[in-house]
DNA sequence: GCTGAAAACTTAATAAG
DNA sequence: CTTATTAAGTTTTCAGC
């Protein structure tokens, strides 16, 4: 699918701003369109996987899971796929990312409310047959859009 | 701020389904209250920080860009949160982690059209007096939903 | 492809328990 | 705290361009 300068801009919109808090009319009104475009160009966005989909961000700390620990992970790259499908299947994990290289290629997210939470998924990780090479503690993460969406809209 | 079953069950069904096509009386049924509650759920779990807001994930590839690229850096401790914010102002950074660690204690992800792309945040960070200690291209990413926050849904 | 208008749907506010 | 009702707002559909 092509984008053409309308879908960039609408892309760079909604990841700017809060989803919810966006109506098409408000979008519609930036970038000089219909709300029923918006409406239309967002549908085929998510149809073509472009978008895939709206998820919340939880602030896992405030929701009374204070533990939050990234695992710098090596698997056998044969089995890389098999492996980070288990280990995302694995209770507390809550995102994992493969990466092309040959030792840590696999980054293990996990939340907790306790410290043995943490310790029985390293322990899981382990009877995978994946390597634990470093565990990091998480403080803080930011996010931003990709301004090359955006780059037509006025005042951007 | 202390969450029920009632908020841990709505937490777990806005992770677990796109939250665009997931509404209130969906929630509801499923959770076993009325429409009206799980809005104000909702809106106490958006007032107290715990649902941060709704963030589309983007498929970069599909979206015609192809370079996705994680830089795992090191940054000094006393600078850590100033350089974290210069780094994600920075162009084709798309996000940022702190890690509570001596070295390798910055995740940077940047996503490029070109090669060039990658190359010029790379020089960026290095001007931030970040060391990029090992880069790695991203081949994919998984998420789910925590566990711990859905129970006691029936049927889960 | 786009738009405006109508229909369908969703959320938020209210009143009441 | 909860819920049902209802008003306000939003999205989708559709005929016409």
């Amino acid at each position: 699918m092509n984008l053409d300068q309308t879908d960039r801009s609408i892309l760079y919109l909604v990841q700017k701003e809060n989803r919810t808090e966006l109506s098409t009319g408000d979008i519609a009104e930036q970038v000089g369109v219909s709300s029923s475009t918006v409406s239309n160009r967002l549908r085929r966005l998510r149809e073509s996987g472009i978008i895939v989909d709206y998820k919340p961000e939880i602030d896992y700390e405030k929701a009374g899971i204070p533990h939050h620990v990234l695992f710098v992970c090596t698997a056998p790259i044969g089995d890389l796929k098999r492996v980070a499908t288990d280990a995302l299947n694995t209770p507390n994990v809550v995102n994992v990312r493969e990466l092309l290289s040959g030792t840590r290629n696999l980054l293990v997210e996990v939340v907790g409310v306790q410290t043995t939470d943490v310790e029985r998924v390293a322990e899981d990780l382990d009877a995978l047959g994946i390597d634990i090479e470093t565990s990091e503690i998480v403080r803080e993460e930011y996010s931003r859009p990709l301004g090359h969406f955006g780059s037509q809209l006025s005042g951007e």
